[in-house]
DNA sequence: TATTATTGTATCAAATTGATACAATAACAA
DNA sequence: TTGTTATTGTATCAATTTGATACAATAATA
């Protein structure tokens, strides 16, 4: 069934981009809805009774299976010819549902974007029910994405470019433990820039977040690398 | 009267943080809505045919006179106990406006915060026909403002703090030409911290976005500064 | 024990920023 | 005209940060 009008504020909607790091490739969760060959950001309606930070937060736990992400809004998008009737439609179509032209999810909707960022080896990606598949999709070979949803990514992008060195993005790509090349990696895919290897190490040491443990043996025939974690006592310097 | 539901979309308006710089304070446009003692920022609803931007571009534009202004989008405020109901009846009371507890504009409501930059001495603060006032207030003494409309402030704050350097800040806020007291004013307001004189106006020289005008004899016994504008075939480099 | 591909630091040069000094005004008063 | 005073514009040198390079210290493996 279609989400009733009764329980949600109407126009309004919310799309997250939530990033995930390979190791080697940022990537981000899209679905594709049944029936309709239309890619798409993982979305959804608010409920009257919820706070629009909550149900950002229940849409990713819903289909990441992870409750505890770091969510973060960056831009709200309000063109006047935004709605999603074609895709409404063709999937009310195809289940079978019937849908009348003055349905509230075929009308004009204003969404504000979020987005996540998790430790992509802990997530189970999960379809809802209007979508056939959820998968990863690296940010530099997107599907063609329905409405505004890739200037959406663009956006996002551009915000957790900003954000880097104000919160905690490295943190929260990465698992708790990781290497300093690793650490590298995400800094030049967000910033889309080469850093030397000894510079980038020498500064990262010298702003006192990070906490050294033990040394990773990957089985490579060299000499091997310390991991670090994210020093929580000294947050917000990252 | 009240604004109509059919000319607007429902659930979703906008608020304007309306900055202006005097030379020696930062400032922003506070309202104050008629019978009724509230305090406001300066906002408004959306047509169901008008952009987003448009609509707030408008809205601006009515209480300011100006048309080419600096409009940024920042956030969007989405708590569920979002709602403008008590000073809605206030203003319809006063007014004898009929209002029913089932109209529209006392449901919940998701707002989208935008800052806009102006020239201080370019403005005629219009009130519109629900307030009686509109006047310019510090930003370290503002009057009580209703819902969460100081949180607004704040974060609008932020926003043009981490934009200062990455977008036009000065540009806008400054009139044409300006002397490098002034320049340097308005990033230790917006900062909130000090600079010495010298090394920003080396480091503001080097940045090469400045032009150079004739000098500004105001009458005091000593050196009258240079007049610079920005160099706008320099841009984005503030 | 030699070989190879890293990794962690040291070192020195180059660029940027901090701190201070000082000459060059613009009005006014003597 | 000549001091006087409060700025303003730059120069100067020290301190800090960043860029570029070198090199010793590994971790497997032959």
């Amino acid at each position: 069934m279609l989400p009733l009008e009764k329980e949600h504020i109407t126009n309004i909607a919310y799309d997250t981009v939530i990033f995930g790091f390979t190791g080697d490739k940022l990537k981000i969760l899209i679905l594709e809805y049944q029936n309709s060959g239309l890619f798409a950001l993982p979305g959804g309606f608010i409920r009257r009774d919820e706070n629009l930070y909550d149900a950002v937060k229940r849409g990713v736990r819903e289909r990441t299976g992870l409750d505890k992400i770091h969510l973060e809004q960056f831009h709200t998008f309000g063109k006047k010819n935004r709605d999603s009737s074609y895709p409404f439609k063709k999937i009310a179509a195809g289940k079978g549902y019937p849908i009348t032209s003055d349905h509230w999810v075929l009308d004009r909707f204003i969404t504000v974007g979020y987005y996540a960022l998790i430790d992509y080896n802990q997530v189970k990606p999960t379809p809802d029910k209007f979508s056939d598949s959820i998968a990863w999709h690296s940010i530099d070979k997107l599907p063609p994405l329905m409405i505004d949803h890739e200037e959406i990514v663009q956006k996002a992008i551009e915000a957790i470019r900003n954000d880097l060195g104000k919160k905690p993005i490295g943190t929260n790509l990465l698992p708790k433990k990781f290497t300093m090349k690793e650490l590298q990696k995400v800094y030049e895919i967000i910033l889309n820039k080469e850093f030397r290897r000894t510079t980038f190490q020498r500064k990262m040491l010298s702003l006192d977040f990070l906490k050294r443990h033990e040394k990773l043996y990957t089985g490579a025939a060299n000499k091997a690398p310390y991991l670090y974690s994210f020093d929580e006592s000294k947050e917000g310097k990252e």
